[in-house]
Parts: C-alpha cells; structure tokens; sequence
DNA sequence: ATCTATATTTCGAGG
DNA sequence: CCTCGAAGTATAGAT
C-alpha cells in the first residue's frame, strides 16, 4: 500500500466525465491496483477513483490509470509532501452479523411474531420471478409470503408484488395473501403496500432476537 | 487528515456487528472526524469504519471511536508501523457531467430523437407517484410518458408501469403509452418492458450529445 | 456470464 | 429534518 500526500489536479473521462482543480489531497495505491484520491472529509468516500482491474503508468507530475474499458483517470501532481510504502499482507478478512440474511431467520424461528398460530412453510420458497423470503400459514391455515427488508421501500413491495402474482396462480396455495416485515418501512412503500393489500409490520432486531422461539420451549 | 499504518483487531458495533482479527491495515482519520479501516485490497472501500459525526478517544494500544446513535468502533493496535499527520485543506470538490440529470436534460433539447415530430410537454411532470422523467406527445399528439435512466433495469419499467396507470386515469391524457430510454437496458428489463406494451430505446450519450438540436437550428 | 438482491450502502435534492 | 431517488453505485450469490 502506498500513500501519496500531493497537491494535484485530477481528471477522470469514463461511465461520466470529472474534474478536480489543484489541491492537497491523500492518493492511496493498493496492492489490488487500485488508486483513489481522498480529500479531508466526505468520510471513506473518494474524491474520485479507478478499481482494479486498472493499471497505473507514473511519469514526473502525471500518474495515469487507465482499465481495460477504456476508462482513464489522470493525476497532475504539482508538489509531493508525502511518500510511503508499506507492506499489509493479506487480510483475513471481516466477520458480520446482524444483516438481512440473519433477520430472516429469526423471523423463520419466530413465525408468530407476524401472527398468532402462524406456521411457516418454508424460507426461500421458489417462484419462476424469484425466492419469497418466507412462505407460511396463518391460524387459518390461509397461505401468506412474507418479503423480510432490513428498510421496507417501495422495491420491496413491488417484488412482494410479483411474487404474489406468481403465487395465487397456484391452485394449492391461492388466495396468497402478503406481508412486508422490515425493520423501517417509509411511507410511500407503506401507502403502496396498504394500497395492493399488503400487510406491513416493523420489526426490531434486537426484540426479534429477545423473543422466545416456541418450537426450543419445554411446555 | 492521519495515516497509521498498524497491526490491529477490530470489533464494530452498531447497525450491526462485525469483526476483524489481527492483521496490518491502514488507518485513515479525517478532519471530519470519521476512521475508516482499510486492507490492502477492496479497493476504496474499507473493512471497517466510522462516519461523522463521531469523537474518537485514544488510549494507548486502544481507540475507541463513537457516535451520538451509540455505534462503537473499538479497534486494538499490536504495533504501530507508520503514524503521520497532514493539512489538507478544504477541496473544491468535484464536478461531474454525463449523469442521468444531463441525460434527461439532452433528450428534452432533442426530444425528435425518441421519435419524428414529437413534442416535449415538460420535464418532471408530477405525479402522486413522483415526477415522470419526460412527458412528450408524439406526431399524432398522443401523450407518451419517458423514463430516462442511465441503465434500464427491471425498477425502471416498474416506476414507469406506476406512473402510466396514474396518467391513464387522467382523461386529458390518457391513452398515455410509456417508453424507456436509457444508455443500456437489461435484456429482462426489455423484456417486461415489451410485455407491458413499453418502448424501449437505447440511447448513446456522445451520439445524442452531438445531435443537431433542431430549435437551435436557423433554418 | 448474466441477473438478482443487498448495503453499516453514501450522497444529494427537495419538501 | 425527513424522505426519496441516483450512484462511475460495489458486491456477493444464484442460475
């Protein structure tokens, strides 16, 4: 990893065309090829950048990066204040949790959390258009696809949208009716979703996570 | 703006929760107050990090970096390699042409090349839904709604599916058809597209930047 | 390779 | 301040 402090100007001409006027700012190589210019805010966010595949070409004052697609980013460095290089090695890499993937099977632990008496079916349940988050039934016994979103937008109603389409074609599960669970809905996706008859429920991780699961009580 | 190049483990939480073991990374703290974590690879992106507003406190071997929402960012340094600091300055910041704001701009000056003798009607028409692109009306003063995007996706001809059943239901309009244009459109987005009775056409930025605009034309 | 869905998305505009 | 849509989105997973 090399980190350059100069006063440079950048143009980048590719997918949009770019223009930085002369500044101080941070250029960080990486050992993945990588080259992006940071200034002193706009948190991890570059200025502007190329990722790898791309190759860097260095001549006095002019670093050039260009990518197989043709895309190229020129720096024009007018003073170095800092050069340095270090070596990290490989990283082994970061450990999440917390994410959909993992609501998602809380709420398939915790199917009556949407409802009394629910029962799930299955997760993942197949479609031509896509997997439904989850597939259950309610005390009814009437059948309900659940799309779990960390934030509930209006993509999420229109996928739920589809999936219900698909579903309620299938004489063995019709009427399907449907739910959005997710830990924030915004207004619009709620209108949306109230609109097509879809119901929606708010959902906290951390009560999700607190909540008993039945199916592991004694009595 | 500091550059620490350290042996550390990192643990994050907030949102979520996440960890990295020992190893050698960059880390990178800004005026803005905000750290992030960097390896030598991914390429801009950080492992791990902290956005402002955030208050680092440093103790040695050990930084705990946190914010108002009560996400912490614990990171525990085994040895420091490098540690410099810089001024940087405020940057100007970047300027940026060819995003979709243009696009849409372009395709308003030269609405023909959607389609002989078309007419725009106005840009951001509004909806209870949200403003379509471009509302046109087409040699034989039919009304046509355009979706401009800079890649057509399956979102796009969902958003535009929204608008035309609002704008069908105005008698003053309707029958509205719909068209996308965009610089590419995905080969199922033109499918649904197709299947819904929208027009897709594939524009090129640079052709459509260079085409004649015919009310700039003298004669 | 293409397509789908997620992201601690981030960022910016507009009400 | 919230809400919403765009991004050079990037990235990971499935087909």
């Amino acid at each position: 990893m090399r980190l350059v402090i100069a006063r440079c100007r950048v143009d980048y001409h590719g997918r949009l065309s770019a223009h930085l006027p002369l500044a101080t700012r941070l250029l960080l190589v990486k050992a993945d090829g990588s080259v992006s210019v940071h200034a002193d805010d706009r948190a991890y966010k570059p200025l502007n950048w190329m990722s790898p595949p791309c190759r860097l070409e260095e001549t006095p004052g002019t670093w050039t990066v260009t990518n197989p697609a043709g895309e190229r980013l020129v720096l024009t460095l007018d003073e170095v204040l800092h050069d340095s290089t270090h070596e990290l090695g490989v990283d082994p890499g970061l450990v999440k949790d917390g994410v959909e993937a993992q609501l998602q099977a809380l709420l398939a632990e915790r199917i009556t959390v949407l409802g009394h008496g629910w029962t799930l079916v299955r997760r993942e349940y197949p479609t031509a258009v896509g997997p439904v988050d989850l597939l259950a039934r309610d005390a009814d016994g009437r059948t309900v696809a659940v799309e779990v979103k960390r934030r509930g937008e209006i993509d999420g109603v229109e996928q739920l949208t589809r999936y219900l389409h698909l579903l309620n074609r299938d004489p063995l599960l019709a009427p399907v009716r449907g739910v959005l669970a997710a830990q924030v809905i915004r207004p619009q996706a709620r209108t949306l979703a109230t609109d097509r008859g879809i119901g929606c429920l708010t959902i906290d991780y951390d009560d999700l996570r607190g909540a008993d699961d039945p199916t592991l009580r004694l009595f």
